[in-house]
This record gives C-alpha cells, sequence and structure tokens, in this order.
DNA sequence: GCTGATTGTATTATAATTTAATAGTTGATA
DNA sequence: TATCAACTATTAAATTATAATACAATCAGC
C-alpha cells in the first residue's frame, strides 16, 4: 500500500538499493552485530523487507551471519572497500610516508584528517605508542568545530562564510570540557588563520592536546589537515611550538602543492 | 527479455541491491575514478541500469560525483564502513596495542592478518618506517599459501584438510621468486606446524621477509596471524629467531585465550 | 523438561518497481 | 563549427519486489 514517504520520486532511484544501504549504515560502533529483528527496529524498514535485503547482502559476501545466533556482521568486503578507498585519494599516497615519519618523531598519532560535511573524518592515521582504541581507528567522525583539524581547515575560508558554518554545524559535548561555546570558537579559528596552524585542548578527549596543520589547494583553501595529538601534561605550548609546529606545517605545505583543485 | 544468468531463482533475493553492489565492487586499486561507461563495461551491466544504480549510489552518499568529469569515486563513507568494521571484530580490539608495541620495538611493519577465503587479509597495520605504499594499507588481499600468515594459518589445520587447500588454492607469481612450486609450499607449511611459526622470503615483495604467528582459537586452529616484514638484508635468521620471534609468538598467544569458538 | 513467547524462515498473490529502448543534451576534439 | 561520444531524461511493458501470513525453530522462565 506504499505508506513510506515518496524517497525520491525518480525513475532515477532504486529504492531496494537505497534500503540495502540503510542497512549497512545500521551497524556502527554500538551496534557490532545486528538479529533480523534489530534491523528492524534500527532502520524502520519493514520485517520482511529486511529479511531479502540482508539475505541479499549476505549471499553477495557483505555480510556473515553467525550460523548458531543467526546474526549479522559486517564481513570482510568492508576493510576492502576501505583499500579502494585508499587507492582513490591521491592524498593518502603522498601523506602517508610524512605521517610514520612525524609519528616516530613525536612518538605520537598523527592523522590526516578531511572535512566531510560538518565533521572530520581521520582517512590516515599512525598511531603513537598509547591512546584510545577509537583514536587508532581509520574511518572515524568528529564534529568539525571541536577538534584541530576542523579548525584549521575553516581558518582557511572566507570569514564570512566560515561564521555561517560556526554559528550552524553541531556540537556535542565530549567532555566535560569541551567548548560549546561559538564565540570561543570563532576566536580560536580566527588565531588559526594569522598563526597557521590550530591548537585544542580536552575537546574530545581529556588530557589531549590536539596540533593541526592545513592543507591547501589551489586557491589557498583547506578541505583537510594534518593532525597530530599529543598528552597536554608532557607538550606545553613552548614545547609543541618548536618541536611539533614548523614540522607539520612544513608536512602539510610539502602536499599541498600536489592537490588538484 | 532477460538475457540474464537467473542470479539467484530466489524470492529472498533482491536483484538490484546485488547489482548496486556489483557497481560498488567495479572500484580497486586500478580503478579508482570510473565514468558511467566504464562501470558498464566493468560490470556487463546494462547502460540504463548503471545509470540508475550509480544515480541511486550517488544520493545515498556512497559515490561522489565530479561536477566537472561526470567521474564517480568512493565517498567517505568506505572508510566509515571500515570503522564499523573494526569495532565489530573483537579481534582488532586485542592486537592492536601489541601491534603498535611490536611495531616500535622492530621498527617494522605489523599486522593482524585473517583468513578470507583463500587470501589473507589485512585488517589491522601499523606500519614501519619505510614501506611500499601497499603494505601500509588496510583491506589489501594477498593469495594466502605465498604468504607467513597464510601459511601460519595452514599449519594449525589437520594435514589432510591442508593438502586440499595447498593443491587448490590459488597463487600468483608476484615477483620473480614467489614459490609456484606446491610441494615446496606444503613442506614450508609442515615446518611451521612444528616450529609454531612461518617465515617466507621474497614472496611478494623482493628482499622481504615475512614471519608470522598463528592466533589459535580454543580448539587448536586458527583463522588469524600476527605477521611482520622485514628487510631481508637486515635481518638474516639469526637475528629474526631472537629479536622476532619471540614477541610475535608471545603476542599471538596471549590473544588467543580471548578468541570465541 | 515442558510451555509460551519471541525470532527466524518460507510461500504466494498483487502491483509497484525496474527495465530497455530511445530520444535529447551536453561537451570534447579536430 | 561540425562530428562523435558520453551523459541525461522519458516512456510503455513486464519482470521484479513487495507485504501479508503461515510455519518452524529457538529461548526463557517456570
Amino acid at each position: 500500500m506504499k505508506s513510506q514517504v515518496p524517497e525520491k520520486q525518480n525513475t532515477l532511484f532504486v529504492g531496494s538499493l537505497a534500503k540495502g544501504l540503510k542497512i549497512l549504515r545500521a551497524f556502527d560502533e554500538s551496534a557490532t552485530e545486528l538479529s533480523l529483528s534489530d534491523l528492524v527496529k534500527l532502520t524502520g524498514l519493514e520485517k520482511s523487507a529486511v529479511q531479502r535485503l540482508a539475505n541479499t547482502l549476505h549471499l553477495e559476501g557483505m555480510l556473515d551471519k553467525d550460523p548458531a545466533t543467526k546474526r549479522y556482521r559486517p564481513s570482510h568486503a568492508w576493510l576492502e572497500m576501505a583499500y579502494a578507498y585508499f587507492w582513490s585519494n591521491p592524498l593518502v599516497r603522498l601523506a602517508m610516508p610524512k605521517l610514520i615519519e612525524l609519528s616516530h618523531q613525536f612518538n605520537a598519532t598523527v592523522n590526516l584528517a578531511e572535512l566531510s560535511g560538518d565533521h572530520i573524518l581521520y582517512v590516515s592515521r599512525v598511531p603513537g605508542r598509547k591512546g584510545q582504541f577509537a583514536s587508532m581507528l581509520v574511518g572515524r567522525r568528529l564534529p568539525a568545530l571541536s577538534t584541530a583539524a576542523g579548525r584549521a581547515i575553516l581558518s582557511t575560508m572566507p570569514k564570512d562564510q566560515r561564521d555561517i558554518f560556526v554559528e550552524t554545524w553541531p556540537l556535542k559535548q565530549m567532555t566535560p570540557r569541551t567548548t560549546m561555546d561559538r564565540s570561543l570558537i570563532s576566536q580560536s579559528i580566527d588565531e588559526a588563520q594569522i598563526s597557521g596552524y590550530s591548537m585544542t585542548h580536552d575537546q574530545s578527549i581529556l588530557q589531549q592536546t590536539g596540533i593541526a596543520a592545513p592543507i591547501r589547494g589551489p586557491n589557498g583553501q583547506a578541505f583537510a589537515a594534518i593532525q597530530c595529538s599529543v598528552s597536554t601534561h608532557l607538550w606545553k605550548l613552548e614545547r609543541v611550538q618548536q618541536e611539533i609546529l614548523p614540522y607539520i606545517t612544513e608536512a602539510a605545505n610539502g602536499i599541498a602543492p600536489h592537490v588538484r583543485g
């Protein structure tokens, strides 16, 4: 009887495919293994639709199915897709060697982050000695306004444009000290514009300092950044400025000329 | 007129979804950016089908589209899927800290590899100082028989079963010295069964030695391994045995007890 | 070890969806 | 500017997916 919102009243839109993707997207860090009925709840699709779609995804090798529990899990194919992505993004190839070098130099996690809508996404990561599990994983997204990388990228945009983003992009209280005051964030970005880098404290993890330098395109605007995370205890402002900043800005600038418009 | 092979004459199989996935799988390390007609060639699907499916994948955020060239590329969503995978696979969490530690200790790339059909798949990697681009990327697949990790895993299986695999699994001449003689491979696995580890030379990259220790499940059989790659020049047998082996076997054994059946 | 509820699996008539063919549009190349 | 190739848009036809329902298996509580 078609009670669904007419997803896209368009003959060029394949609804079944979109629904199948919806099932894939139901899996995340808190939903790692889902039963048929879990999927029904999470996606809002009909039971029989989920049955057919999940079954198809299983037969096609996109979902593993535990024969005992009948629950579905992401398959190896999900990693093969990441592999294909890495080859498709030229920045990864350019940045990787530098990330590795810097990670050893600082003994810290060094990342390539890209702007992805109103979030930043970690595209390449080389972990330092210690760190949270989530901080080691590629594919993680964080609200752009709360990260050094996001602010560094925003700092390369025209003031009027970025003011809109600062007002409208989402914020999330990830730690007790995550800045929720947008005018403070705006200030922080203004400073980044002048200094050419951005620095944050306690925004996504307590006692963690983030430092990021933008990777600019030919027009001077950035959509990516080199970012590194260090312990606030061990790295006071002066040490960061002497031992990290020159190197990540050099790395970022070294990549910039190769970025296509 | 339906000239297609009846993919799966099954009401629980959604053909359009399967075709959509086929489009996603057309992207790989040599096909990083595809036009509509490229996709038609690569997938063998009808032009109008590709048009609708690719358009849907684009609207759903799975494919980026270059407005100038009209070509499709993998989107950030492909990395987010990897992120979900990492959380869904408990081995990743267990192995990561050890991989990091060992990578610093050996100054080499250290990997978690899993058996994926007749290939091994790199699930977590911590790169050493130098290395090929492909050797830094998660999601890479290699023929199991030609890798230390694959042989280490096979060495934990019953002899009669693994004999079948050694005979039937694919081989690919990746370097001039890739072993194509299956009886030599069988020997290498026999040795691994006795010694508890596997070691290879020049199999996927020249002048590169691979060393791997299996991660066993409760029944003693493995489907994963800790593997590390070092320069053949710098790491002669004795040094490997003294400075690497004890540590990767310990790491692998340390993970084993936590693996569920 | 039984009972009832919840979850997964299978089947079918209905009709909505995808399809394939084709025409129109854009853009690159010579 | 003309030609060709590639992308985009529009249709009528029918294959395909759908939703409802019945059946089977599994699990929890008693």
